[in-house]
DNA sequence: CCATATCGGTTTATTATATGAACCAATGGT
DNA sequence: ACCATTGGTTCATATAATAAACCGATATGG
């Protein structure tokens, strides 16, 4: 692995429950040796990636990548379009709604928002990282991916968890047909115990899929009518802000 | 220079006037080796930080640094408190204004906000970056770094933009020293040939300055009496955003 | 329509850079 | 007072980065 990757790889490690690491810590977590972290965490500083906070001098993100961001939403706004869109689903359905995107070979969470109509709800962690196969977010971009990306997923061990959870490759394969035909991905506590999610693929300019956007209630209170009404509000939704995006939907979905 | 540092440079290029740069214009820009390039790209695709798009396979900023954005505001919230506060000066005082933040040496504009007061009005760009001698922002900054910042800016030659911007190092640390007993920085015509601007700074943890928040008008509409308001009113505005911040005022500035 | 320039990308021997074990100094807990 | 742990540093060694030349494809222009 060049020395950049493994650079890079180190922002991997910092997460919304581990926002700040330390030194000892990141070299434990990366694997590599702690005077190889400590310069490539210097590295990192110079250029506002990352910076070292208070008397224990812990590693936090860095100002440097809200420059990048902000560059990067200009170009391509997913973030402030998905915002609107997501929030007044929430409202619409009276459940969490996310918007998570793709990057590379992982799926994570963009924006949420929560309705105030029910006391219980489907909590969000900020910047979660969705595993493909466990997730309806996950399904939906994964039935839109290129095939490369499709068996990178697969081929790697399959994290159960939770009873529900498919691991089993070719099952989850024929599952992707199947969204495929429909249109949207669908999971029932394959991702925390007492989740239902619905979820609809969106893309970006060359119909390449670039994230999904999904609704997500507790198992109990989905009955048939909501369980319709998500499916409809999703797929809506989704082709809404693809349209906004100025993406294009796969000529499969142009029926749906 | 690192490796590392060398990748993350080739990210500096990227800018709002120039969000799509094709592989031997970075080499050209950056002056190094086109294959050098070419792998430090590959490195940074890799990870999402930049990715390439048409069928001229130009790079732009990836949709890896969202995630990264998304978890710094989670624990340095200062673009989602700065947004509302910007929206509601601008409105306020009739006039553009801004945040801005100090990555490193480096300042630039993290949100901005218009009036519809006025037909005429001082335009801002994404993500632009800031020259600290010639804008109020980047004086008010400088005012609370620490040396070793300032004597960096000031040992570098300074871009004489206007015929109003100060170049000479001992004047600016003069200026330096009145922004410190007055509390706010101001430019006139310093960056752009009709732009007034008043700024304050703003503070983060350990009473270390993390940007700025600025008005800025044309020159022929700012009067005493609406100077006197910018003034008060960033200055105003700018405590309010740091106590939002948690971030604490230097002492200096408690008596003002 | 052919010659040329430019593009993104690749190869290779050469060279510079990254690495990691051991080591400090400082801090904190027992 | 001790040991464990922290962030940070050193330096010989080994590995990874580099740059010139090259390739094929795609414009450009006379």
């Amino acid at each position: 692995m060049g020395t950049t990757s493994k650079a890079l790889s180190l922002l991997r490690l910092f997460s919304s429950s581990q926002p700040d690491i330390g030194l000892t810590e990141l070299s434990r977590q990366s694997g590599m040796n702690k005077a190889t972290v400590y310069r490539l965490m210097s590295d990192l500083a110079e250029h506002g990636f990352v910076e070292q906070v208070g008397a224990d001098r812990m590693y936090r993100i860095g100002p440097g990548v809200m420059r990048l961001a902000v560059l990067r939403e200009t170009t391509v706004p997913l973030r402030s379009i998905a915002k609107e869109h997501v929030r007044a689903l929430a409202e619409e359905i009276g459940e969490t709604t996310h918007v998570s995107q793709v990057s590379g070979d992982e799926l994570s969470t963009l924006t949420y928002a929560y309705s105030a109509k029910h006391g219980t709800r489907v909590t969000m962690e900020d910047a979660e990282r969705l595993p493909f196969h466990a997730t309806s977010s996950g399904l939906a971009v994964l039935t839109y991916s290129n095939v490369a990306l499709v068996d990178a997923i697969l081929s790697k061990p399959l994290d159960k968890r939770t009873s529900h959870t498919m691991v089993d490759p070719s099952q989850i394969r024929d599952e992707l047909g199947r969204i495929s035909v429909r249109g949207y991905a669908e999971s029932v506590s394959g991702f925390e115990q007492d989740v239902h999610s619905v979820a609809a693929p969106l893309f970006a300019g060359g119909a390449t899929v670039c994230g999904a956007l999904a609704i997500a209630a507790p198992v109990g209170r989905v009955n048939g009518a909501l369980r319709s009404r998500m499916i409809a509000a999703v797929q809506e939704r989704a082709r809404m802000i693809t349209d906004m995006m100025g993406g294009a939907m796969p000529v499969s979905l142009d029926s749906l």
